[in-house]
DNA sequence: CCAATAAGTGTTTTT
DNA sequence: CACTTATTGG
């Protein structure tokens, strides 16, 4: 091959089989670890490079903002040079083909986009409206059949003539919330692909324009697509079947939105003359990782089955650890990773600690900052999620398009500007009577004689900002409404320094993309903010810390060293697995995710008594621990725990687990006792005085009584008093 | 209309 | 626990 890319050398022969295959339709089944990201961006380089294939007719579809922006990176270091092509997100693609093409079935193109937190203020909005009980009758619970509903492509009275639910009255609030958007020109994600369909089935110019506009189509994680966007890309690329989809059957772990892991299995029946290309050969784990999270993941029924293998060798058994508390769980991987990067040759950056749930990660912090490890957590807090910022945006929002009543709410009066309730009322009354957007309504205003002049002093404001979003300059347009709006010295009186510095913050990002894309309108950074929940990057930038990571966050990462926290039953798997969409299986699938996540060490650790949401509850052992191979695992605990799996009540919500059988009142045999490494040395002595507090991992908090020759008595909370000596001790001083 | 306080509530994962 | 929503009194 004549080509400037040494394909040869970088690719194995599987997956150089996939980059090279173009004669028909293809799916590539790619195992944890075995290159998938990798074989797209060769094969999207190849088709550049080697096919005379123009990367304006390639669209590349990921899963996440992050997923694409990486493989751009990398494809234009591959490439060694910038090159015009789409590598989008489904929604994010989908929003910008409605922008340019939408007015050809009927959308407005200054659609904003509402994100879940407003979908569920909006359908609570409509159940009050309809005089039922919130109580009875949940958004959550609306929203997410709205979204399911759109999935399949049914509006409302679709979903009504299809029986999609058994519940009259949701028909009712899905029609009423359809109608509120449409009127208010917004579009939820959902719709940006149930929109872009409708629109593309009737209108065939459109869709043959699109046809041939995307010539080549690839899909990443397509284990996670739903029935949409799967409906979508056939739509694109049927008949002409030039189409790669990649993806994993055992590391589908959306199901909860909508996610169909059966589109793998449809996809050679769907198109008829597809090859199928496995990739077993891992490149990141050693065996003894692949061989536990295989044998955890056997446990899943109707698996299309692969067999992962390395050549990097045995490597280490996997850590199991159980604490008394929350608490001491955090202490014991806070002192492990102490260990690890203190004598092993790991650095902060090496280690992650991944959990099921976001509230998980408050602990660590705790902990990790009075242990003075260096940490960052991904994707919590989410930034683009908090008021302050969402207020801000939301000013923008309804600049661009007055009808945005859930915008207008939220700003009308933050800050404080006198308009109330019954104004604020009376205001979209009339917009939404006479169609007009509000700011034009003079004095024929239902409203307070006393209100006028401060209605009247909001929409001027609003006049000149809208003024300034058509003519200033990003950083200049945010600059003015912090400032002009009131809204940044609102925050200083009230005293929300936090939120203030998270403004600056927004004006960075601001800054940032102005600079990327100097030419771009407003709209185009709205547009990215509110697509990409994910939220304040940069933050990964900072280097040489541990990460705490959610596990649905984690999935596409990997690491010398994780750290699985909560292996609780109730905890992981989810208690609500079970009734929301009893999908344990997928819980198996999200625990399979996280363990080949790790390269070298992984540690899995459970904690028998756990605060959440203000009290401690007891839980076993997860069932997932039990489903790996023991002789695998080498088994720590603090004295006085045991290693049992849940208790009887507990298991009876796992009726449908076919392993919870097997171990039930489970007492492992002969443990280790709790086994400290070979760590504090002399060096290392904490300098404690009489009276300080301290913090001892496997004791919790006390008080120095005496000190002497470097053994202190301690007085342990819980009334023990114990002679330790500092040199062996895992102790630190309270630093509170 | 608004700020402060009380009450209550729901507890996963995310484009 | 931490957050949102409802109520109250100014």
């Amino acid at each position: 091959m004549s080509s400037t890319i040494p394909y040869e050398r970088q690719l194995n022969p599987s997956q150089l089989e996939a980059v090279f295959y173009t004669d028909s339709p293809l799916l590539v089944l790619a195992g944890a670890g075995s290159g998938k990201t990798r074989v797209i961006t060769y094969k999207i380089a190849y088709l550049i490079n080697d096919c005379n294939v123009d990367p304006g007719n390639i669209l590349a579809v990921t899963f996440t903002n992050k997923a694409s922006n990486e493989m751009k990176e990398r494809l234009e270091s591959l490439l060694g040079k910038n090159v015009d092509i789409w590598v989008k997100t489904f929604h994010s693609a989908a929003a910008r083909l409605l922008r340019i093409m939408g007015n050809h079935f009927q959308i407005n193109s200054n659609f904003s986009i509402i994100d879940q937190q407003d979908q569920k203020a909006l359908v609570r909005k409509i159940i009050k409206d309809l005089k039922i009980d919130p109580e009875t009758y949940k958004p959550e619970k609306y929203v997410y059949l709205i979204e399911r509903a759109k999935d399949r492509l049914l509006n409302a009275d679709e979903a009504f003539s299809e029986d999609f639910s058994t519940d009259p009255v949701f028909y009712d609030i899905y029609r009423i919330y359809e109608d509120k958007l449409e009127k208010e020109n917004l579009l939820d994600f959902g719709d940006l692909i149930f929109k872009l369909i409708k629109g593309l089935s009737q209108n065939d110019r459109a869709l043959s324009s699109l046809k041939d506009r995307f010539r080549f189509i690839l899909v990443d994680e397509f284990q996670d697509t739903n029935h949409a966007q799967y409906d979508l890309i056939k739509k694109l690329t049927m008949p002409s079947g030039r189409i790669c989809v990649v993806g994993d059957d055992d590391q589908s772990i959306y199901g909860f939105r909508g996610a169909r892991i059966e589109n793998i299995l449809s996809f050679s029946k769907d198109y008829k003359n597809a090859k199928i290309i496995k990739l077993e050969e891992n490149y990141r784990s050693y065996q003894t990782i692949l061989t536990a999270s295989s044998r955890l993941i056997d446990n899943n029924p109707g698996r299309l089955g692969k067999k992962l293998y390395t050549k990097k060798g045995e490597g280490e058994k996997l850590q199991f650890y159980r604490a008394s508390s929350d608490y001491n769980e955090a202490f014991y991987i806070a002192g492990q990773i102490d260990e690890l990067t203190g004598y092993d040759k790991y650095t902060y950056s090496d280690i992650a600690v991944f959990y099921r749930m976001n509230a998980q990660s408050r602990i660590f912090e705790s902990v990790f900052s009075r242990m003075r490890i260096p940490y960052t957590i991904i994707g919590s807090l989410r930034f683009y999620e908090r008021a302050e910022i969402k207020d801000i945006i939301s000013y923008i929002k309804l600049s661009l398009n007055p009808m945005d009543e859930i915008s207008l709410r939220r700003i009308v009066n933050k800050p404080p500007r006198g308009i109330g309730q019954k104004t604020v009322d009376a205001l979209i009354k009339v917009t939404i009577e006479r169609g007009y957007p509000f700011y034009r309504i003079g004095s024929d205003l239902d409203i307070q004689p006393s209100r006028v002049a401060l209605v009247q002093n909001f929409l001027d404001f609003f006049e000149t900002l809208r003024d300034r979003v058509n003519n200033s300059s990003l950083p200049q347009l945010f600059k003015f409404l912090f400032d002009e709006s009131g809204y940044l010295d609102w925050l200083l009186t009230e005293n929300r320094e936090e939120k203030a510095r998270n403004l600056d913050e927004l004006y960075n990002a601001v800054e940032e993309f102005s600079k990327n894309n100097p030419s771009s309108p407003v709209s185009e950074f709205i547009e990215e903010v509110s697509l990409n929940q994910a939220g304040s990057d940069g933050e990964e930038s900072q280097n040489n810390r541990v990460h705490l990571i959610t596990l649905h966050n984690a999935k596409g990462l990997e690491f010398p060293v994780v750290f699985m926290a909560g292996m609780e039953e109730g905890i992981f798997p989810h208690f609500l697995s079970r009734t929301m969409h009893k999908d344990l299986q997928e819980e198996r699938r999200l625990c399979y995710v996280g363990m080949t996540r790790a390269m070298e060490k992984l540690y899995l650790t459970a904690a028998e008594e756990r605060k959440l949401y203000g009290n401690s509850i007891k839980r076993g052992i997860s069932n997932f621990i039990f489903e790996l191979p023991q002789d695998l695992i080498i088994l720590n605990m603090e004295e006085g725990v045991e290693y049992t799996s849940a208790k009887p009540r507990e298991r009876s919500v796992w009726q449908d687990s076919q392993s919870y059988r097997y171990h039930q009142n489970r007492v492992s045999p002969g443990l280790n006792k709790v086994k400290r490494g070979p760590d504090k040395t002399g060096a290392e002595m904490p300098d404690l005085e009489v009276n300080c507090r301290i913090i001892h991992t496997k004791f919790g908090h006390g008080r120095v009584l005496s000190l002497e020759r470097g053994v202190a008595l301690i007085q342990f909370d819980n009334g023990t008093k114990i002679k330790l000596m500092l040199q062996y001790s895992p102790i630190v001083k309270e630093t509170t």
